[in-house]
DNA sequence: TGACTAATTGCGTAATTAGTCAAATAATAC
DNA sequence: GTATTATTTGACTAATTACGCAATTAGTCA
C-alpha cells in the first residue's frame, strides 16, 4: 500500500527503471556539495533564517537561499515564512544517519589507504 | 581502536572541519551520477570488466573506465587486472545500506508531494 | 620480435553549476 | 500610501564535468 511507485525496499536496485536511478543520483547530488552539507549541519541544533545561514555560511543570502531551494526540493529541509523572515529546518532526520554511513567509509578507507601508503 | 583520524561515529557532525565536509560531499558526489550508479548497481551481481560494464552502460569504455576510477579513488570499488582485462568489483557493501535509506526517503518524500498535490 | 585485444589517458566540447550583483517580490511598520 | 527589511529570482561568469574520439599503455600469444 504505501510502496507504490518506487518499492519502497529497493534492498538491491536489482532491474531498477532509469528513472529511478536518476532520482538516487539526484538525492545524492543534492548532498553533494560542502556548502549545503555545512547549512544541514547548522540546522541540527533548530532552525535558522537565510540570513543567518548565509551570514554563518560566508555567502550572500542569494547563494544560501538558492541551496535551500534545492534543499527544500529534495526534502530535505522544510520551509516556513514567518514575518518577514523565513525560516528553515530539517524535515527528514535519516540524512544524519547518511553522513553517519559515509563518515564511517571514509574513515574506513583512510585507514586503508593510509596502511598502503605507509 | 579503529575510529582513530576521523571520528568513526559523526553522529552530529557539529564542529566539523571544513576538510571532513569537503571528504563527506565528494564521497556523496561519487555517488551523485546515473552512470556510476549503473555501474555499482552491475557490480552487485559480481565482477565485471570494463568492456562488459561499457557495453552494458551503453557508454564508451574510456568514459567507464574514468568512472571506475572515481569510484576506486573513494573505496567504493575495488580493481584488479587479470590477463589483458581488468575486473572491478564492489569494495565497500555498505553503500547498498546508503543506497536503501535514499530509496526510502525518496519514496517518502514522492508520497508527501503527491498527497500535496492532489 | 610483431600482431592483437583491453584499458587508460590527452584533448576538445557541450552542459551543468556555484557564485556574484542587481532587480523584483513579500511582509511588516509608519 | 511610503519606507524598510528579508528573500527570491534574472542575468552573468568562472569552474567543473560527462562524454566521445584518438593516441597510448599494458598484457597475451604466435
Amino acid at each position: 500500500m504505501m510502496n507504490a511507485t518506487v518499492s519502497k525496499e529497493c534492498p538491491v536496485m536489482e532491474n531498477l527503471p532509469p528513472e529511478a536511478l536518476l532520482e538516487v543520483a539526484a538525492y545524492f547530488q543534492a548532498l553533494s556539495e560542502p556548502t549545503r552539507l555545512k547549512i544541514l549541519n547548522l540546522l541540527r541544533t533548530g532552525e535558522r533564517n537565510v540570513g543567518e545561514l548565509a551570514q554563518l555560511c560566508g555567502f550572500t543570502a542569494a547563494n544560501i537561499s538558492r541551496h535551500l531551494t534545492l534543499l527544500t526540493k529534495h526534502g530535505l529541509v522544510a520551509r516556513e515564512s514567518r514575518g518577514t523572515s523565513v525560516y528553515y529546518r530539517i524535515a527528514d532526520d535519516s540524512i544524519y544517519a547518511l553522513c553517519d554511513l559515509v563518515c564511517g567509509n571514509i574513515s574506513r578507507q583512510m585507514e586503508s589507504s593510509t596502511k598502503k601508503r605507509q
